[in-house]
RNA sequence: GGAUGCUUAGCUCAGCUGGGAGAGCAUCACCCUUACAAGGUGGGGGUCGGGGGUUCGAGCCCCUCAGCAUCCACCA
């Protein structure tokens, strides 16, 4: 027996071991039809928060959704190294710990990050737990594994044979603080407040100078000429000609570059090839040196003079006085523009130019534009997300893939010790000894690019590779759609000639309750653990999926997981109820029709529908209208309408009657639970486990096929009619005040014809006895219902007057009706060009509503 | 400067290929009716952001304006 009310924490304890260890989760029954879904690997940096949630829990719907339409399922979990993220998370640990970081080897450093990794790995698996993801851990993949560096190097290897990758120099984003060089779109453009500053760049053997306007005057000890535009009337006359840089007194020359713009500051622009990507194409163009001016803390070097050391910004600022001390200050506006920031620790990330590796996009992006023209495409669901991907890929530049740092895939270059000569290959040199391996590491997402076949074996032939690759579907939040989605896809058409995945649904962000983005900084971060911990997994489980539409964000708000907590319980008790009345010999058979009242064929089509709305929406990924119409359906038809119903049937003496009943709520009870499973397994679980005959885990049920056959709608007319009679009753005691179980008197004269039970029914729901049926009922003294298919009256001593009152505003209303259809069928466009369904369905209307009409009037007629 | 999404009840959101607007929470009234008071039965509350257009018919399609949000972008 079910304790009367659903506890969570009861309900959830146990269930996932006890799943895990008898292997539901472990793929590999060759007889079934292979389906595969990776986990987005989280990050080893700390704890999962609700983003991990959301996007977990859709993986979890469907693979659970897909085990049970009979799928080998493979829902492959895994982690990520985070090279930056986690290196800097360690650095920070071990200098809490009072460790001298500065003296550290990087073999040391990389002991102390496994530990980390392991003590955090150790904790996502304790959330992933607690979520109730099914995850195949007999398959579990780390992003440093062996395997998977077989795969990165191998992957490295071939596209520098290809030519896809290769060693340059070019201007790329630095990070001061981690000192690692970064890709494009690990920097962030936010817009800052700044200054723009015009300084006076004196013209030599001249008395004039030009007006250079810069954001960065740091810089200008890397500057190395001063650009004007040739059609630039201003300037012509001083092009050949030098000016002074005022930060040095260095002499640089004039040029002219149509690259400057007329209009935008000055038109005069000082170029400075190391620090800025446009300067560095002019420096290329016009052969100038291209002289770094920072350190790799970004503090000012050698080449600064007495700046030598300084920070940057305080450089800034000396350097600007010392100018305007000079007397070639013009002025200093208050600007907003954007500045890029590290993606992970927010510094100004500074433009250098750096010897490092990088990948040539152009073709490999266009590998994968091509592929969406082809029937082996991805499908973005929603749609518009194609798009994202679309403008990402067309205007994709060459992607710096190295990282001065430790942790990570250390890059498979070797350096001969006397020659210099660069050695890319899987394996190292045989006479090792002569070279020295690359001291950088790969980009993070360089590995997480191969996620989706490196974790199934590859390169190598192996047997998962065969069965689960592709794979079907990749769950993700729209803001990696660049960082990862789209690097797989091109890696993965370039090393395998395979899109990763068939499908790829995108989901949005959660938000905090105002709308917020949750970041640390504000602290309004929700820690799933906690949420679990209050209203269980499986209310969280339906809160995030079920509360938006696909791929829009959402916010998270407290009442509504609360509301799902509501939801769970309120089909805890409708399962306490059934199985409480269930007798000990029930068992299951199959539904016969024609043994059904109408009452349980009303409702078994109701059911039947909806497993059919379900399950078109589980199809097409949409969660909310999936669980909405199961909502419905367990809270309208199955709790409110069929299950109070029933009772009726279940007090008679009719052995057959009874029977139906109890299968007709089964059945709904059953399919109700196995509906809600993939959301909710926990609660779907012990639910199931107490029906009366069951398998050893719901996990092991098939999702319900909606059948036709059971589909029956011929009662309808009469059911609805006994839910409105009972309804305008019910609104009758309110509206007058009456006790809502008072006896009242009814009559009614039914223009259709009822089942045998129904005043059985009405009698007992509306808690009336029924004195007179099927006469003419208008001359009595009481308040009269009008109904398409019944009359009735309810006797009142209030009497004649209230009557007339609702006969006059039934008749006003039939009027509005009157009107509104006449007008739409004497338009005649509507009558040629509307679908013949729709205009025959406003004839009927009008017929019918000008009959009742009529009768209304003669009754009105005889009262007054 | 491009791109996308959003604007519907007091709040948070649904409304599929156009055919008289829904849910949850909140609110009001009445009910401890033998599954559920974390409940039940009812009620109130919306010129669907503004304007224009297409159509017999627009919350839905087109144009335009406004506001909010996000992403991309090297203008010194």
């Amino acid at each position: 027996m079910l304790d009367k009310r659903y506890d969570p924490h009861q309900v959830e304890a146990g269930k996932y071991d006890s799943w895990k260890s008898k292997g539901y989760f472990t793929a590999g029954d060759k007889t079934k039809q292979p389906f595969s879904i990776v986990i987005p690997p989280p990050n080893v940096t700390g704890k999962l928060h609700i983003g991990h949630t959301i996007d977990t829990t859709i993986q979890d719907i469907i693979a659970r959704y897909k085990r049970m339409q009979g799928y080998d399922v493979l829902y492959l979990p895994g982690m990520d190294h985070a090279g930056i993220a986690t290196q800097a998370k360690v650095m920070q640990k071990l200098v809490q710990n009072g460790v001298d970081v500065t003296k550290i080897t990087r073999d040391e450093f990389l002991k102390w990050a496994w530990d980390w990794k392991k003590e955090y790995a150790e904790s996502i698996h304790e959330q992933w737990a607690k979520m109730g993801l099914s995850l195949d851990y007999t398959r579990e993949r780390f992003t440093l594994d062996e395997g998977l560096n077989y795969a990165v190097r191998t992957v490295f290897v071939e596209l520098y044979k290809k030519g896809l990758l290769y060693q340059g120099e070019k201007i790329i984003s630095w990070d001061p603080v981690q000192q690692t060089a970064l890709s494009n779109i690990e920097v962030i453009h936010q817009d800052d407040k700044g200054n723009m500053f015009y300084f006076k760049y004196p013209i030599v053997g001249t008395n004039e100078y030009l007006t250079v306007a810069t954001t960065r005057p740091e810089t200008m000890f890397g500057d190395v000429c001063v650009v004007v535009n040739p059609k630039d009337e201003r300037y012509k006359k001083f092009v050949g000609m030098k000016v002074i840089n005022p930060a040095n007194g260095d002499e640089l020359p004039i040029i002219a570059d149509e690259y400057v713009d007329l209009e935008f500051g000055t038109g005069a622009m000082k170029c400075t090839p190391a620090h800025d990507p446009n300067d560095f194409i002019i420096g290329e163009k016009y052969g100038f040196a291209k002289p770094i001016i920072f350190n790799k803390d970004a503090t000012m070097n050698s080449l600064c003079g007495k700046y030598e050391g300084m920070d940057r910004f305080e450089c800034r600022k000396a350097l600007v006085q010392q100018i305007k001390e000079d007397g070639n200050l013009v002025k200093i506006e208050d600007i907003i523009h954007p500045v890029g920031h590290s993606e992970r620790n927010n510094c100004v990330v500074e433009p250098m130019l750096s010897k490092q590796w990088f990948v040539k996009m152009r073709p490999l992006a266009d590998q994968a534009l091509a592929n969406q023209k082809k029937s082996g495409k991805v499908n973005f669901v929603p749609e518009r997300f194609e798009k994202v991907f679309t403008q990402w890929m067309e205007n994709v530049e060459d992607w710096c893939v190295s990282r001065q740092l430790w942790w990570g895939h250390r890059i498979p270059a070797y350096y001969n010790k006397k020659t210099g000569e660069v050695v890319v290959s899987v394996e190292p040199p045989k006479d090792i000894e002569n070279y020295e391996q690359e001291s950088d590491v790969l980009d993070t997402w360089f590995s997480s690019a191969l996620w989706p076949f490196s974790t199934m074996g590859w390169p190598n032939k192996t047997a998962d590779y065969d069965r689960y690759f592709p794979t079907n579907v990749l769950v993700t939040g729209y803001d990696i759609i660049f960082f990862w989605v789209s690097r797989m896809i091109f890696q993965s058409l370039e090393f395998t000639k395979h899109a990763p995945f068939k499908e790829v649904v995108i989901h949005g962000l959660v938000r905090d309750a105002q709308g917020r983005k949750m970041s640390k900084s504000l602290g309004n971060g929700i820690d799933p653990i906690q949420v679990i911990e209050q209203y269980g997994a499986d209310a969280l489980r339906y809160f995030l999926t079920t509360n938006s539409t696909p791929g829009q964000d959402m916010r998270y708000i407290d009442e509504k997981v609360q509301a799902s907590a509501n939801y769970l319980n309120k089909i805890w008790n409708s399962a306490r109820y059934v199985l409480g009345i269930l007798p000990e010999s029930f068992k299951e058979e199959e539904l016969d029709l024609s043994k059904l009242s109408p009452l349980d064929r009303w409702v078994i089509n109701r059911l039947e529908t909806t497993i059919k709305n379900v399950t078109y929406n589980m199809d097409r990924y949409d969660f909310n209208a999936a669980s909405s119409h199961l909502y419905n359906f367990v809270y309208d038809d199955f709790c409110s309408n069929y299950l109070e119903m029933s009772k009726v049937a279940l007090n008679s003496n009719d052995e057959n009657k009874i029977n139906a009943t109890y299968q007709t709520l089964f059945k709904c009870l059953k399919n109700i639970i196995l509906l809600i499973y993939p959301y909710t397994p926990f609660i779907a679980e012990e639910l199931y486990q107490n029906l009366p005959a069951h398998l050893e885990s719901v996990m092991l049920e098939s999702y319900p096929l909606f059948d036709k056959k059971l589909m029956d709608t011929t009662n309808d007319k009469e059911v609805e009619l006994l839910f409105d009679l009972i309804k305008d009753v019910r609104n009758y005691k309110i509206d007058n005040k009456l006790a809502p179980n008072l006896s009242l008197q009814l009559s009614i004269n039914f223009k259709i014809k009822v089942f045998d039970d129904f005043l059985t029914y009405l009698k007992r729901f509306t808690f009336s006895d029924i004195k007179e049926v099927g006469k003419e009922i208008v001359n009595s003294q009481g308040d009269l219902f009008m109904h398409p298919h019944a009359d009735m009256l309810i006797n009142n001593e209030s009497g004649k007057a209230e009557m007339i009152e609702r006969i006059k505003k039934e008749i006003a209303t039939l009027e509005n009706e009157i009107a509104r259809c006449e007008k739409m069928l004497s338009n005649p466009n509507f009558i040629d060009k509307a679908p013949k369904e729709k205009v025959e369905l406003e004839q009927n209307k009008l017929a019918s509503h000008k009959k009742n009409l009529e009768d209304l009037t003669a009754k009105l007629k005889n009262l007054q």
